[in-house]
DNA sequence: CCAAAAGTGTTTCCTGTACACCCATGG
DNA sequence: CCATGGGTGTACAGGAAACACTTTTGG
């Protein structure tokens, strides 16, 4: 059997879409983004982003057009990675659909109500109010990111181009609902290699010592836990 | 728009396939499951198991069945796990195939060569030579599998439904390609909870003291890593 | 009795954690 | 000069790693 000979009809056709879990750090607060459907099915609802991939696309491509999309985040800026495929026959009411979802981590964007989109904390989203399968498409990316912050420096991927180590610790104690200790953390990240890279800038908010600026290290490296009490 | 409106051809249409990195241990080696190509495209050359999904089967459930088809593993007996999933357009040169890619972990199953298929350890593959973009599914389910024995208790999915604490090292020592010391091995298996159960029986194979034979604990549950040497 | 493998004890070292303390700024 | 947050020092506790040692079998 060669290209000329392929029967297209002899196998099941399936649509493919991509659905994003936007993910940003609104301190004390993680927060999704979510998207009022304008159309049905589920008309009214919310939903995470999403839509169909093209025939001549790829699959990340898919999730970057659609995230810079809804956004208008500069991609380089932001972790984009693939989470998980669903495909239960009946998740979409219209056809046989496999979505795969992908997990987007951006730092604190400038709009945070754009239309009929809005940033939601993960802790107040209605999950049975949310469209199709996305609740669980939902919690499977929360989760996801929880755990990588705990084992990779993506952290700084919720910080601004320039954030101090203080910027950096609330990140981590708005996504995992903690208090860490100040001290420790500071020491932590300043000994992971690729972690940060200090800029000799420093930077003032009020009363108090002003801290040094950082910005993000070039390592997606793997670390010892950061700190996270029980 | 509801289902009677639904218009298909609005949809690029898509083909679905599951594709199975299906791993065992069989020491010293971390061996996969690779199938000789029975017909074009790539006719002849190793691939991993998979095929199409059917219109209405769900995506475990494609990979469970051809799990079975081509191990005769039990499935309950198995671990399976959603890996990643593939789709680029120019992977396959007949039309627009998104695969998504399982990893199996199966206990070392009884017909080494079964017909066109073979248990390769990994190290061996010629990773030139498999088929499609398998080489790149094959290293990531490698990493995976790895990395998931270092934080979880899965090692056991590795082992016969009765085996002793050596027989356990035994999988660790071969999906690293370390030696690890078993007196503290031993400690810290027992002492993670869920790990393992004792049967409260022994097994002895050639001199030495009988080893106590144990069964897989009930937990996936997350522990500090198995000594890994630098 | 000897070799071999299972399993236990013990010591050493390192790292996480808590928390006291010093530093630098705004008001 | 005082309150506030940044940053450093330090002491203690728990766990990992190395390895000596005891136990229980087959030959």
């Amino acid at each position: 059997m060669d290209t000329s000979s392929y029967d297209p009809s002899a196998f099941p056709a399936f649509a493919v879409t991509v659905d994003l879990v936007v993910l940003t750090v609104r301190p004390p607060a993680l927060e999704v983004l979510l998207l009022k459907r304008p159309e049905a099915p589920a008309k009214g609802t919310w939903a995470l982003p999403g839509g169909f991939v093209k025939p001549d696309q790829d699959l990340v491509e898919a999730a970057e057009f659609k995230l810079a999309d809804k956004t208008g985040v500069v991609v380089d800026r932001a972790h984009l990675e693939q989470l998980q495929t669903f495909g239960s026959p009946k998740r979409d009411p219209r056809m046989r659909i496999v979505s795969v979802a992908y997990l987007a981590m951006v730092a604190d964007p400038m709009a945070p109500e754009l239309g009929n989109a809005t940033w939601t904390p993960v802790d107040d989203v209605d999950r049975k109010a949310l469209a199709f399968d996305h609740a669980e498409i939902l919690a499977t990316g929360i989760e996801r990111a929880r755990s990588k912050l705990e084992y990779t420096t993506l952290g700084t991927s919720f910080c601004s181009p320039e954030f101090t180590i203080a910027e950096l610790r609330s990140v981590y104690e708005a996504a995992w609902g903690t208090t860490l200790d100040a001290a420790n953390f500071h020491r932590k990240v300043l000994a992971t290699d690729g972690f940060v890279e200090p800029t000799g800038r420093t930077e003032s908010s009020g009363p108090g010592r002003p801290a040094r600026t950082y910005t993000a290290g070039d390592a997606d490296a793997l670390h010892p836990a950061i700190v996270r009490p029980a």
